[in-house]
This record gives structure tokens, sequence and C-alpha cells, in this order.
DNA sequence: TTGAAAGCGGTACCAC
DNA sequence: GTGGTACCGCTTTCAA
């Protein structure tokens, strides 16, 4: 029992009465072993509770049994939802889970770098990391991008942003007939928002409207969107709609113009992304995208724990339309959006 | 440059016309290398790009250079400035951060024995984890836990709740005069709150208050929050206060009661507790009690850093009250709580 | 000062 | 089937 202090696969044999190469061969079921012995090492093993050491089987076997995931530095639901979803998965493999926080610092390269040479694959959030060194880490090791578009052949996990928001900007534009509409999020900070911003526009493109505002630039937490709102009442008149790059942002600037005494959605409209668990709670009710945030982390894990057999790949996960109150809908109803599909 | 796929110290030692032992030595600035050789193999060394594989090194010194943080699985603002704050320090001296959600699982102890394998040191959420099982770990490897207190002589590292929450309740009863307060949070949920629920008792008792509403278990996180809200409006008149055990609950029940109709504070007072960024950007901005959260982390991670030489101490950061609208009051002042000092 | 060699804890090949 | 042994890559005595 639990005197596993100095328990090495040596000692073990020799209390075994075996050698080390059965003690191995026993405890990770591989080899040829007859059933006499198995049960005699097996017996010892549990009696003095041993256990081999990671960093043996590591060098041994050339591997860490550990992934990374980097990421820029967490607040809210989002990234707490990506980072159990991972976790949970990796856990599941008896790997370990390196975490990184870029935290928006000049010097991160080097340290996710320095960061790869301690795991066997990494996965990365879309826009942490430079594409010059995602390009030099998939040469060395497996690399995953999560939440964006990988350089070069690097495959990515995603959600199809593109098509779901236009057709959530379509759905304000056309059911609503709302003509001014504003879209708050960073396009050049991410990715995903990137890609956001290109489906806000090419709806007003398809139903010949015109775009008459320019984003508003916004950091994604709850804490920026209070200050978008903020911002935007003392611009002077409001925009008929607020069509925000995730749900936070969304939640705050509700926040923000609720505390304010504007009503929504009888005097602005307001839209997020993702679906995060408040959207469906507050008052109004956001109207926004459904991402399967937890499922994009745990197939970017389960992808780069396969990866020493099967190169990763990459998917673009479905994501769906839910209209609640705050676009102006009465009830609540789901359109669905594109199925499920490979990237080309 | 580059080509440190298979460069390992004998290799090194091969190419620059030395021993690996010199090799390893001017690598890692120990024992004596005449200037000569140091520059030689300094070269060699930024030539070839070699960096010594962390397996081997692992191994022969018996450590891992990697630690672990164990927390409940993260939502909010709170559990990610707390892994941040850690994993800046961490990073910081070059050594890795594991990461463990335990998700409330059953099996959760048996899983963060298994990491303790692979980390020099363990940072534990209070109650995250059972005191049977943290005392095991903290025989085998530094543990600390992080906003809890350790069973036995496990130390930990904490913010004062019990004063800081006592002096808020007060406020509530002796300034405002409210009689009919409720606590939201589960007393037995974690240690902290246990804390927070104490001093909210206690405040009663000074004061000579009945205290005449039982606590209304909820989670810590927004949405439980908005759910509170719900609860108490079906439940029957509200009370005068709302005593939260922590912010990301406060602006829950917050929003659920504004988006009723309720005024606050006119029809009913709310506070928080641990002043997370947007307790001072909603309207009415909350009253709430500061945390120094990232710092709480950074000291755990410092101290775990440290621990081979330098055994753990306990530490008690202090807290502050910070009042502001939600409580009533018209302006915005601080009063400050108790100094920093040593847990006996 | 420098180098040869013995580990660190396991794995796996190669004989018996 | 089983055991002896040579690695895995690095650190650190111990001699020279």
């Amino acid at each position: 029992m639990s005197n596993s202090h100095r328990m090495t696969v040596r000692e073990m044999a020799r209390l075994a009465g075996v050698s080390v190469a059965t003690v191995s061969r026993v405890f990770n079921g591989t080899g040829q072993v007859s059933e006499e012995m198995r049960q005699r090492v097996l017996e010892s093993i549990k009696a003095h509770g041993y256990q081999p050491d990671h960093r043996g089987r590591a060098l041994a076997a050339r591997r860490h049994n550990a992934i990374g995931l980097v990421f820029p530095g967490l607040a809210g639901p989002y990234f707490g939802e990506l980072i159990q979803g991972f976790e949970l998965e990796v856990v599941q493999s008896q790997a370990a889970v390196h975490i990184l926080c870029t935290h928006m610092r000049s010097d991160s390269d080097e340290q996710v770098i320095e960061m790869a040479r301690r795991v066997d694959g990494l996965a990365v959030l879309g826009g942490t990391v430079s594409d010059d060194a995602v390009l030099r880490l998939a040469g060395a090791l497996p690399v995953v991008v999560l939440a964006g578009k990988g350089p070069g052949a690097v495959p990515s996990i995603r959600a199809e942003n593109h098509d779901a928001m236009r057709a959530l900007t379509t759905h304000l534009l056309e059911t609503h007939g709302l003509r001014d509409l504003i879209f708050v999020g960073s396009p050049d900070g991410s990715p995903d928002i990137s890609e956001r911003w290109d489906g806000f526009r090419a709806a007003h493109r398809d139903t010949g409207r015109a775009q008459r505002r320019r984003p508003v630039r916004a950091a994604l937490r709850q804490e920026d969107g209070v200050q978008v709102a903020t911002q935007l009442l003392k611009r002077g008149p409001l925009p008929q709609a607020i069509v925000c790059a995730n749900d936070e942002t969304a939640l705050g600037v509700l926040v923000g113009l609720l505390g304010a005494g504007v009503r929504v959605p009888e005097d602005v409209v307001i839209t997020g992304f993702d679906d995060v668990q408040m959207a469906g709670l507050v008052a109004p009710a956001l109207t926004t995208v459904r991402q399967p945030i937890r499922e994009l982390a745990a197939e970017t894990a389960r992808q780069l724990l396969r990866a020493s057999t099967d190169p990763p790949q990459s998917r673009l996960l479905p994501t769906e339309l839910v209209i609640r109150r705050s676009c102006g809908c009465a009830g609540a109803r789901n359109t669905t959006g594109d199925p499920a599909r490979r990237d080309p």
C-alpha cells in the first residue's frame, strides 16, 4: 500500500521475483506473458502501489502524453466552455493538458514555441499566434487551429460563421425591414469575427441595401459591450439595430442600454452570436446564432489525441440561427443553418 | 538554425568537438568552463539551434518543471482572472501549467492524484478536492489551497471574506436601516462562500437584528443569478436587500430584476462580492467587496514555484469594501478593510 | 578545466 | 514465455 515513493520497475521486478521486462509487459498489456506470471506481477503491483514514472515513459517512448492549448486569455463563458470541452476530452484519454495564455504579449510566439517542445500536439486559438509561427510549429508537431483558419495546410476546426451571420442580418433587413444596422466587433481581431463581419456585409449586398455605418471596434467581453453602449448613446441617434460579434458584447450592450432607459427591441434591436447560456435568460432574450463551442474544442482535442496515427483534418461545424425577442420577433423559433461539412 | 530536429547533447558535443558534460555545463551555466570552450560551445549551440529535451532533463533532475492547477470548471471572469494570474507567473518562470477541471465529477479525486504525478506542485481551488485527497497529495508534493482553507497543515492563500462581508452587511443594516436581507449562495458550496455567509450572520448578531430568511442556494454563475431573480419574484414580496455571494450572481440577479421592471436600489438593494470589472459598469453600479483575484493566484504560483527550497506559507490577502449605487448610496466611496496579514 | 561513465525510470529488442 | 541489456537524452559525479 501507498509506499509508492521510490518504487521503480527494477524494485518491482525484484519484489515480484521477475525481470523488469516482464513487469513492463504486464503493466502495459504488451507482449506475451503466462497467466501465472501475470497474476503474480499484478498482485505485487497492487500490493506495493507501483505506478510507472511519467518521465521515464516519456523519454523511452519519445512522447509527452500531453497536449497544449493556446488562447489569448480568458474572461467569459466562451473561453470557459472551450477550455472545459478540451480538457474533458484530453483527460479522458489519460493525457495532460498544458495551457498558455498569450495575454496579447508581443513575445508570445516564442512562448508558444517553447511550449511546443513539451507536448505531443497543439491547439491554437485563431488569431492568437502569428501565421509564421503556426507554420513553423506545424512542421514540428501536429497543430490544429481552433476557431479560425490555419495558414497553409494547417488544419482547422471552426464553426460556420459567414452564412449564419448573413442569415441573421438578412432577417433584420428583410423580415423586420430595418435599414440602419451597426456592427460591433473588430473585423481584424480574430478570424471568427472577420467572417461574421463579411457575412454582415454580404447580407447588405444580397438585399441591395446600403450599409451606412462603419463597425464599432470592441473587444469581446461583456464590459466592452457596456462601454460600446455608452459610446453609442453619446454619439447621437441610435441605429435601428446593433449586431454584435458575440453574445458577451451583446449582453453588455443590452445591460448598458437598458440601464439608460432605452427599450429593447422597441427602440433598438440587439443581436449576438454564440448562444451562451445567458443569451436565453435575459429579458428580452437574445436573438443570436448557436455555435457548438464545447464540441469544437472536443473535436480539436480528439484530432490531436489521435494525431500520431491519423493526421488531423479540418472541420466546419454547423451553426444555427436562434430567433428570440431582442430582434423584435414575438415568439421564439429556430432556423437551421448549414449542416456539417468538410473544409475544401 | 532550425534543424533542431534530432539534435541531442551527444550530437552537439560531437559537432563542437567537446564532451557532453561540457555542453551541459555551458548550457546550464553550472560548473567551471573556460571562456574559450564556453564560446565555442555557445556558438555551436546557436548555430545548430540546440535545445535540450525536456524529458531527458526531467528524468535526470527528478522534477517536471511544471505545476498544476485544479479548479471546478470555469465560466465567468472570476476563474478567468484566477487562471491568468496563475499562468502568467508560472510561464515567466519557464515552467509549464497543467490544468484539471473537476467538473464536479465524482472520480475527480483520482484524476487529481494522477495529475500530481506529473507536476512539481499543485494548486487546488478550495472545495474542489476532498480533504482526504488533499492531505494525501500534500504528503507527496507541495500543495497549496487557493481560495479556501487547507485541511491540517496544508497552506492556503485566500482573501479575507468574513470581516468584509460583515462590514458590507452591517452597512446595509445600519447605514441604510434595512431589516429584511437575503443571502444568495451556497454556504456549503465552497470555503469562500461559507465564510461570507458567516460574516453575513455575524453582522446580524452584532447589530442585534434578527435574520429572517434562509439563504437561497445558487451556483456562482451569472445565469444562476438570473434564475434566482425569477424565483424570488415568483415567491412573493421581495426582500429589502439581496446580498449575493459573488458579483456574477449579483449581476444576474440585477439583470433579471431590471428586466422585470424592478427598480434598483429603490425597490430592492443588491450587493455582490469580488469587484469584477462589470460590477463598476452596470447601472446601478454594484456595491461589492474588492478581492485581489489575480494576486491570489499569482502568489499561489510563486509559493509553489519556490517550494523546492522554501516551503509554502499560508497567506490572507486583504479585501476592500466598495460602496457604489446598488446599495442605495448616492456617490461612490471606498472603505478599506483589513490589512494583509499571515494566517495563524 | 575537461571527459568518461554511471545513473534517472521505462521500454523493447534479442537471445535463450 | 522470459530475462538480460541496450537504449531514450540529460545531468552529475569522479578521475585525469
